[in-house]
DNA sequence: CAAATAAAAGACTTTTTTATCTTTTATTAA
DNA sequence: TTAATAAAAGATAAAAAAGTCTTTTATTTG
């Protein structure tokens, strides 16, 4: 469904977002224990996730990364998708035709359009504030 | 979504199938053009599709694979993304989670169930019949 | 039976994805 | 203002996925 790389990228939102949510900024060392990702690796997606202004990055001593309430609030997990794996999720034909449509639809055309329609439906209305909840709550995890 | 072996792999049983449909036997070239695959990639493919029972082989001239139209009525898509791509599309958890359950749920675990049993319904009750049918009549393709 | 045909098997190669390690830059607080 | 801290940037490395090439095996038909 998502690369390694999105699935991390998301995750990280999530527990920056739910620790931003009671004022702690969180450093790399932190998030890839909390998301149980590679330390390295973890770093190199959330450069991408700083470029593309979806966390802030302060550098230095109590530097780390952070997500405003306010843009949480706003920030869907569409975005952190787009980023990290481009729309091919929202867009792409299933069977990989290049110009599936309905004038050249796959087999399996209007089948997938719908499941690919829930998908981006969930991801353009669940805000990172929206999942960041239920793990501050401790009502879901990011681990195991 | 799938794999690229795994598109690869549907679009040869529907392809074969619908040839079938009119007793037509096919070769790798014959298949390889009809779904714009790689040649020797496609062999390779054929011959998991094969030891999978999910085409039946045939060497030499005149040889190639063939889905007979009782098979091709109970075989269903999920049977070739099983032999593809595992059950990890049907099963595994969209952020990666190993244990992502009821009762260690992910943030979007219930959300992702939904849209998983949507897949797996699709490729469960989907017949390589019900598909390559659509092909057969020029109603669907597998190219462009 | 021999030649031709076509898939199976096996050994590689290339590309992409995932991951690591080192150096640089920015920030802070003593 | 300097030492410590933490992210950014850059250069590699390892693993997995995608794809190729060569040889072998099975089958068929003249």
């Amino acid at each position: 469904m998502f690369s390694k790389t999105c699935e991390y990228a998301i995750k990280a939102c999530i527990y920056i977002a739910s620790q931003s949510l009671v004022q702690k900024r969180v450093g790399i060392k932190d998030i890839a224990q909390a998301i149980e990702s590679p330390e390295a690796f973890t770093g190199k997606i959330m450069q991408v996730l700083s470029k593309n202004h979806i966390v802030d990055s302060v550098k230095g001593p109590h530097g780390g990364f952070e997500i405003p309430e306010s843009a949480m609030k706003e920030k869907r997990l569409a975005e952190v998708v787009r980023a990290m794996d481009g729309d091919d999720i929202f867009k792409s034909c299933g069977l990989g035709l290049k110009e599936c449509s309905g004038a050249n639809p796959c087999p399996l055309h209007s089948q997938f359009a719908k499941i690919r329609a829930d998908i981006t439906k969930l991801l353009e209305t669940t805000s990172l504030y929206d999942v960041a909840t239920g793990l501050a709550d401790g009502l879901t995890f990011l681990k195991r």
